[in-house]
DNA sequence: ACTCATAAAGTTGTCCGACAACCTGACCAC
DNA sequence: GTGGTCAGGTTGTCGGACAACTTTATGAGT
């Protein structure tokens, strides 16, 4: 029998027990918005932990936008609790059908943002690019690991966005998905040519954008989102179940 | 003189000082992922704080992805900091040109969806978002606030695109601009006929989404994003700078 | 010299008690 | 009624203590 290497899972902290209950309480609008929590003390009492667990169960709830709290006057749920951040997984790490929806996001944001970038890059913006993709098949002739320069690029395509924030999402959405860039810049990605193939897919899409071609921009990006999405194994239903769209077809091409 | 209700600034919590300066280490990369931080006494005694101070700093930090901590070894960077959570600012709450960077990512992500809801809506969605926009209308003509009504039908339209996290992600953006909606659903934009104005809008997403027509979708979707934005004195530059492309002309109609 | 059990030291998790800083509401004098 | 004062409750911070656990060092046995 052989082991993934998991994780094994630990028994919860207390606090972590009293983080869950009295977020579902909260979600649940049980203490609905601008409602106070009960003082420390008598939650400590009424889960029979110590003040101390209770602090840090209050301060993780502080941190994550569910409550807040005054000194003196006690602890109020948020306006919009929980909707400061955004996680992509609620709870779970790795639910099934999750993956998949990541992709599909990304294939949104990133084709968006190829065809901004398109419209509006500067000078700069395209010689870091380029810059950049030299870098990677330099690395790529040495047979080094090009996943850095493969980063950087992809941070200025979305610096040329000018939009900062499309940016970090970017790089957000892509932090989750390491392990899906595995496949290509390892040494046996890099021997069956897939290394290759993404950094010629790069000057394509840096190609577009000079050329200020927001569409094939769009088109390239997309088709390097999902390109890397099959090797993984996911089937993205673009197109969704029924036919495509023939308005839309224009665009996909 | 007269004052804004503004939550004038208190002085911080130690805490929030000490998680400040952990963070501001840790994304520096003072201190490596992998690496230990050091332990709690001897963080107590650096910066002349009591354990506690310390432990709620640490819980704050491992709340937001940035340390582990494992009973008996120690506090570790986790491998890609701080990337489990997104938020739209990264500190100061609200900075000048980062709510028009907000309506932008809006105005992407909301035309997808709608475009994605065009393809694979199914007849259940439609019907949800009918009965919703029935509801909106019902309480104009009452003059009662039709907000509850409207965030319902864009969480059917989220639903309808078969993908949770993008609707997730759209709730979690348009949270942040509840106060944008004010002057859409407040007693003067229902007199000024802007209530109605975007009830007609959502009749034609759903008309366009029951129609399969992705591209009028996506682009109706825009339209009212755009119309949002406009309304709090916004100029989104959605073409760019330059000119627009006669490619990407086609879909933007 | 090597292996393995044991002990020791260090670290996080939890508990307790105490006081300071602060807010709220009731009470009281005017 | 107005304004000030005071008592009680609540969060913020401190200090010490012990339990649960991990890592490292130690030493016995082979």
């Amino acid at each position: 029998m052989l082991n993934v290497p998991t994780a094994l899972a630990r028994p919860d902290r207390l606090s972590d027990s009293l983080y869950r209950a009295l977020e579902t309480r909260i979600r649940a609008g049980s203490i609905q918005p601008g409602e106070k929590l009960p003082s420390e003390k008598q939650l400590a009492f009424e889960f029979a932990v110590s003040r101390a667990v209770v602090r840090e169960a209050m301060s993780r709830l502080k941190a994550e936008g569910y409550v807040e709290s005054r000194q003196g006057a006690g602890a109020f749920v948020t306006p919009r609790p929980g909707a400061a951040i955004f996680r992509l997984s609620r709870s779970g790490p790795r639910a099934p059908g999750t993956l998949s929806e990541v992709f599909e996001l990304r294939l949104i944001v990133e084709g968006e943002a190829a065809a901004l970038a398109a419209l509006r890059r500067r000078a700069g913006d395209l010689a870091d690019m380029r810059s950049h993709i030299d870098n990677m098949e330099r690395a790529l002739g040495l047979g080094e690991d090009a996943t850095m320069a493969d980063d950087a690029f992809h941070r200025a395509v979305a610096q040329a966005t000018g939009n900062a924030l499309v940016g970090r999402f970017i790089e957000f959405l892509g932090g989750h998905l390491s392990e899906s860039r595995a496949p290509t810049w390892s040494a046996e990605g890099h021997a069956q040519g897939r290394a290759h193939a993404a950094a010629d897919e790069h000057r394509r899409l840096v190609d577009a954008i000079a050329a200020g071609d927001a569409a094939r921009a769009r088109a390239v990006a997309r088709a390097h989102v999902l390109r890397a999405a099959e090797r993984l194994g996911l089937s993205l239903p673009v197109t969704g179940p029924t036919q495509q769209n023939t308005n839309d077809a224009i665009e996909e091409t």
